[in-house]
DNA sequence: CGCGTTTTTGAAGCCCCTCAAGTGTAGTGG
DNA sequence: CCACTACACTTGAGGGGCTTCAAAAACGCG
């Protein structure tokens, strides 16, 4: 378990590594920029809304979500972070936090030194580029919920969410064969479809007696994708605009230590 | 007119430097990465989605929009893009764009050549750093959208998107003393904030009615921002999270030429 | 002047929402 | 170990905000 948490940091190297090769050093230099790793329990605050940010993290395991809550008292999720996920490149930016960042499921964090992370992308212009296409692909993902959110119907809506949340989980190791355990609630299903509970509700159970996916109490496990990748008309291209095939995680940085 | 060319890709360099502060060496090695300048017609094809990028290019008269469109037919609009804008960064890392860009009103546009933008990248951290800022703006401007077509009403959302839009045009002196005009369309407008064309129509009328806006063809002017703050309940924070206070663009970098 | 496009208006209807109540399930403490 | 509580899920019923269809009016361009 504790190896578990050592080695997880390298999902941000791999994530770094698939759109630039990053050298050893350079890979050495990332992982040297972790401080500490934290346990946070399920639906809590991280960072909230209007805060002035003071802390970068990486999520090692677990799932959280970035969120607006209107006045009216609504909440909008935008964005769903797995591990792997680093939490706040815009620590340098921002004076003010435009949204929050919350848990879902229980989450393992690791922190990450500013002034370090500071000096890395000073130092490692690679580094620099590779956070910026982070971002691009981060953008690609929001403007496909911007097109689901505001011109799909509620069953296509949900479905391409979690055709969405299936690649994600899938191509980190989090799939059992073909099928894949989303570990979030309706509530937060809805918030994030922009749908009201109850309509997200239904849909789920039509989706569930043609056997498309299964529900628990907490979590949503996606057991056909094909189809509905059919139903969203789901097309994975935005996911992976990445300029060269993700490599290998490379065996000799898994072994570097914290 | 020709005069006005030459100096508007201070823009891009006024936008890159009120994140960084760019030395004057580059500055000129921004401008000197312009290749040509194009003149575009109105509600023309810039990139289509599905094509892999070959240039970069910033805006810099007139407006365009990024867009998908979706199987059923419907177009999604993401963004708007204003003079200043770079429409491309997504260059290096993309081999298919997720979303098209096309020109609403009619566009001056600078193309950006990609090997000396490549190589800016590589040599000066600053620019590559202020890219990536850039980027996170756009995301937190997404982030809204998202909020704004998931969870408001037809009223408070169209209200939401004139005051953004009133901010970033007013931003680069485009506003005539309190009012600006946006030159997009009903169909535009409609298609951004993801309602019908009819519907939205409705919601205009009733707000010039109430004197917050006018309605000429093919554009909307903005007369009542302060009203439609109120009515939107806007914050503009996620527009101006940067570092440092804007710089007044320099007199000296002004006079580069291309 | 004529034609395409944008804007406008009316009318009917549906998708999804809200309200409301009830069922099930996990965790808590006596 | 079992009430008790909290929260997630479920189901029904009614209503409203928006949609689609349809067609006319207004504007601007060649």
């Amino acid at each position: 378990l504790l190896i578990d948490k050592l080695i997880m940091p390298n999902a941000l190297i791999r994530k770094l590594g698939s759109f630039e090769l990053l050298s050893k050093a350079e890979s050495q230099a990332v992982l040297a920029a972790y401080k500490n790793v934290r346990k946070i329990g399920p639906r809590k605050l991280i960072i909230q809304q209007g805060d002035k940010p003071h802390e970068a993290y990486v999520i090692l395991e677990g799932i959280a979500c970035r969120y607006k809550l209107l006045p009216e008292g609504t909440r909008q999720i935008m964005d769903f972070l797995i591990p792997g996920d680093l939490c706040d490149g815009h620590v340098f930016v921002i004076r003010k936090m435009d949204h929050s960042i919350g848990t879902i499921s229980p989450c393992t964090v690791a922190y990450v030194d500013l002034p370090r992370l500071a000096k890395l992308i000073e130092e490692y212009p690679r580094i620099s580029r590779a956070l910026w296409w982070v971002s691009l692909i981060d953008e690609a993902v929001l403007r496909e919920w911007i097109a689901n959110v505001g011109r799909r119907p509620a069953d296509k809506r949900i479905a391409h969410l979690l055709c969405e949340l299936f690649m994600r989980l899938e191509r980190i190791g989090q799939a059992n064969g073909s099928s894949v355990e989303v570990p979030i609630s309706q509530i937060d299903l809805a918030d994030a479809v922009a749908l009201s509970t109850v309509h997200t509700n239904r849909v789920l159970r039509s989706m569930a007696k043609k056997k498309l996916i299964a529900m628990q109490r907490g979590s949503i496990t996606v057991k056909d994708v094909k189809t509905l990748m059919q139903i969203a008309e789901f097309d994975s291209s935005y996911l992976d605009m990445n300029g060269r095939k993700a490599k290998r995680p490379n065996r000799q940085n898994s072994r570097v230590s914290l």
